[in-house]
DNA sequence: CTCAGTGTTCAGTG
DNA sequence: TCACTGAACACTGA
């Protein structure tokens, strides 16, 4: 669920309410698998008593910049998600919803909660827990967050040499666009809704698309990101004709788009969702 | 009870 | 060494 838009989101919220405090209080849950290598403790440690300068985001991995090494990285995975406590919710779509606080008021499957002066609080929580949390000196430290490509968001390189990239891809353009040694944070909705935006079609080998497609392509990722970004991942706020609100269906029969139908089959090991009669 | 689905990593193949 | 594919991971909710 959490693609870069959802992430960028997530990263607002937290400059929101972190940036500048300092930590009073952390919480770290004793979770082996979302605490990939990394103690709770240890980073309970590298919290408590820092604060919070910013928070970078490179994708869909995200960190807090403390005024001290060593830095918290996280990643959302699948199912994880960042809230404000004591306020609702930012709205995610399809069952991506942050989960509802217990009986005691705690939230479910909380893994990590950061407390800073003046009361403001912030949770991470993680059900299906493939979502990580982990201690690194840096970006630059960090193999994961180096393993990235170019960030689509922020740093999207110019038709020219997206192009030149895209021919030397062998698979489908859906398969490179999941890539995210090519492109950081694009995830399943986005590379379908890009897709259809440009009209190509998922199984289109990367290597045969034209420069006008690739202007296409370009074009439609700036468009969708900017908007989803602009609307803070807020899926009510998206336009009405893109893909996003028709791709999962009413659950049953074909479902149609502009009269168009959406077919569904897996490319590039996904469920890809697009429509053959405006995608080629 | 079965199974889809979300992102990343890793094993296996070419 | 690299590109690519498919399975595995953990869990919820339909």
């Amino acid at each position: 669920m959490p693609e870069l838009p959802e992430v960028e989101a997530v990263r607002r919220l937290m400059r929101r309410v972190l940036q500048g405090k300092r930590i009073v209080r952390a919480e770290v849950a004793p979770d082996e698998i979302v605490l990939s290598n990394a103690r709770p403790e240890a980073v309970e440690a590298a919290l408590v008593g820092r604060t919070v300068q910013d928070i970078g985001r490179k994708g869909k991995f995200w960190w807090l910049e403390l005024d001290e090494t060593p830095w918290v990285f996280g990643h959302l995975g699948m199912s994880g998600w960042i809230r404000e406590l004591g306020t609702e919710s930012i709205r995610l779509h399809s069952h991506g919803d942050a989960p509802l606080d217990d009986e005691s008021g705690r939230p479910r499957f909380l893994k990590l909660l950061v407390e800073v002066e003046g009361g403001g609080r912030i949770a991470f929580t993680d059900g299906r827990r493939l979502g990580r949390l982990w201690l690194a000196e840096g970006p630059h430290a960090d193999p994961q967050v180096q393993r990235l490509g170019f960030d689509c968001h922020e740093n999207l390189p110019e038709v020219d040499e997206l192009h030149a990239r895209l021919q030397k891809r062998k698979s489908p353009i859906k398969a490179v666009l999941l890539d995210q040694a090519l492109f950081a944070g694009v995830g399943n909705w986005i590379a379908d809704e890009t897709l259809y935006h440009a009209g190509i079609a998922p199984k289109r080998l990367a290597s045969t698309l034209t420069r006008e497609e690739v202007t296409a392509l370009h074009a439609a990722l700036i468009k969708i990101l900017g908007h989803a970004v602009g609307v803070e991942a807020d899926y009510t706020r998206f336009p009405e004709d893109w893909l996003f609100h028709h791709r999962w269906g009413g659950g049953k029969g074909a479902t149609e788009l502009l009269g168009d139908s959406i077919v569904r089959e897996t490319v590039g090991g996904r469920t890809t969702a697009w429509v053959p009669a405006r995608q080629r």
